[in-house]
DNA sequence: CATGAATGAGCGTTCATTCAT
DNA sequence: AATGAATGAACGCTCATTCAT
């Protein structure tokens, strides 16, 4: 009965619709979600926006929780791999790659950024599965970075923990307006030149201090 | 008519009892809106929250959204009130009491602040009512601080709307994790302490930078 | 402890202050009541046309509902004593006046008659108590007087009880606009002149045709 | 996408049954509101009446007020038909025509009509966009039609205006008691029988007078 | 698989009435 | 007697979800 039952890899033609549905459906909900939250989203919205009946989401997501769940997870893993390729180098290159890598993933994903953080403002899961704990591993990261630099005595001798948190503050705080849509996307320059500021501004008045 | 025409403050017991009745909801509501956001609040949550009716509450605020503007703008006051204090002056003194008075404010209304960050994460009158008019206004103040102190060459030549930008995001990154519970809020020590840092590590570097 | 036990008459001044009281309140609910309908009025609408406190219309009235039935009995007295004058004659005249009589009791209350339409439309106690207990009556005169009329050869032998109802079916259906305020109130002199020529119409055109 | 693309009436079962359906609420819903009025009716109460969830309704309907207008407006274009038919005749023979198609209309409709006055009582823009507008159509063509007769001698030169409205007054009067079901409803021959008293009470009376 | 129809639960709000002073 | 405050019961309406086709 099942139309192609020998496909090997998992994708027939079936499969692959549904896959594309389910990303219709969620870039549609995160387009939602962006700019009224999940709250003020409703199935209808969803389901106009992804231009399919309303009743049809419930074959592609069980819930319209879910369809939240499914968006911020599919996010959380690119998030995940754009890191993990920075994440490894360890020298002052390696901060502004860092800052840039940040700001790129998340200024090319404004509307899926900008729910995860209205959403984890409100929801306790949320914030800890995907906010905490990837700043978490971006602060401990730098934190040893600042560490190993105030050894070799490149670095004047602040306190890692709160230089880590320092830099992570400042970032959070130039992406925000960027994501709430008060100012415009930094072009691909502005945004090296943003990343270029701050690491200077931290460490070099650090690094200079103990010149002098 | 009225049991005491001749009360100089104007407020009568009932007055007074009003006064109190409509802090007390507008405390209950900032608790809930902060914990759950305004879309995720019932007015029976309220009511309950305030240990009252659900239909008492409407004889103090005529709907359920102007409860929240109530909180709002009561907490904008504050802050304006705040400010004005501070803003006055323009050395480095200034700044870092600028730095202090924001945490402290912020600090002492956590409930109040996160309802409002929450809300205008998603609506946008009370984003540019309450948000972006007030961080205009400091922004544009540690623009022409620093563009003084540029002049005067006690800082380095960095661009003042950059310099100023990125004074105030370091704050708010600092500040969110602590308005999201996420992070304990500082001592009024550790408060001095972060204030203290952030406006070193900003000028000291551009200072130190120039003496070199 | 009562101020005047002894007052015989039954008016002391607080009777009469009550009195008082009770039509203010009974004029403003007629007002509202005949411009948006019972259903339509709240008691909150009578307190503030009335100029008291909500609560205190619960000191004259046991109950909203008892507020209309109190006007609508007023209402039926004044109109039950301006029939018993006309209604006992029993010549042509007797119409005529009959007629002016009735146009003259709705068209000085038109308030009060225009909620009792509205009202009797809607609710079967009133319209029985109010509304067809009267007409009836007034009917039943006219078919009488129509019976003898033609007993006596004077009128045109046409059905009475037919006659009767057209004759107050052709003046009810005439103030209805007036009532609602279509058309405006017809001065004295046009109330009689409508009165004569109805009452003309309907009896020349039958006696006319006997006389053929 | 549709299963039945050239389906000629554009009624495919669904169709259908969503056209059965709004009869049904209609219906129901017109039975209450000629009973307890718009007002006294509630949204649960024409639920059960239709024998749908509450909510259902709103499939069918934006809001309670429109299930209201859906029902006038239906009656008016059934009305407006039915009228145009009659009013292009000129005679007498035009007159009793009109007078049993009104009656006719009418008292089919019952419900209809007890509701559409109902509302009209109490609201400006159903009395103006519903009855009045209908009533001067017919007021017009009854002062035409009598303007025309006393011109060519046929009727006793009465005044046009004041002899239409006494007509449509009649008429009014006359069906209004059968609406509010205090008199049952005639039967057809009854309904021909007042029809033609009227005019002959009206008309006869004017003839003979010239005659003498 | 896709969908229009249906709905229970719940929302923000109103209101006639009662209570405390 | 007069009233502001309080409230339960209901109202019109929305929404996430299920059902029948």
């Amino acid at each position: 009965m099942s139309p192609e039952p020998a496909d090997p890899a998992g994708s027939s033609r079936r499969e692959r619709h549904v896959l594309r549905q389910r990303k219709e459906i969620m870039d549609a909900a995160a387009r939602l979600f962006a700019e009224r939250g999940y709250a003020g989203s409703t199935t209808k919205d969803i389901a106009v926006a992804a231009d399919i009946g309303e009743s049809t989401l419930y074959g592609y997501f069980p819930s319209k929780r879910e369809v939240l769940v499914a968006i911020l997870s599919e996010k959380a893993q690119q998030v995940d791999s754009a890191f993990s390729e920075t994440l490894g180098l360890s020298d002052r290159k390696a901060l502004v790659g860092l800052a840039d890598t940040v700001m790129n993933t998340v200024l090319t994903n404004v509307v899926y950024t900008r729910t995860l953080i209205g959403e984890a403002w409100v929801d306790d899961d949320i914030l800890h599965n995907y906010v905490v704990s990837r700043t978490n591993r971006i602060t401990k990261y730098l934190k040893d970075l600042i560490s190993a630099g105030v050894s070799a005595g490149t670095f004047r001798p602040i306190d890692p923990g709160m230089g880590a948190r320092i830099v992570v503050a400042t970032f959070i705080g130039a992406l925000l307006p960027v994501l709430r849509g008060i100012e415009p996307p930094p072009s691909p320059e502005g945004r090296r030149a943003l990343a270029e500021t701050v690491v200077s501004l931290l460490l070099d008045g650090a690094i200079v201090r103990i010149r002098a």
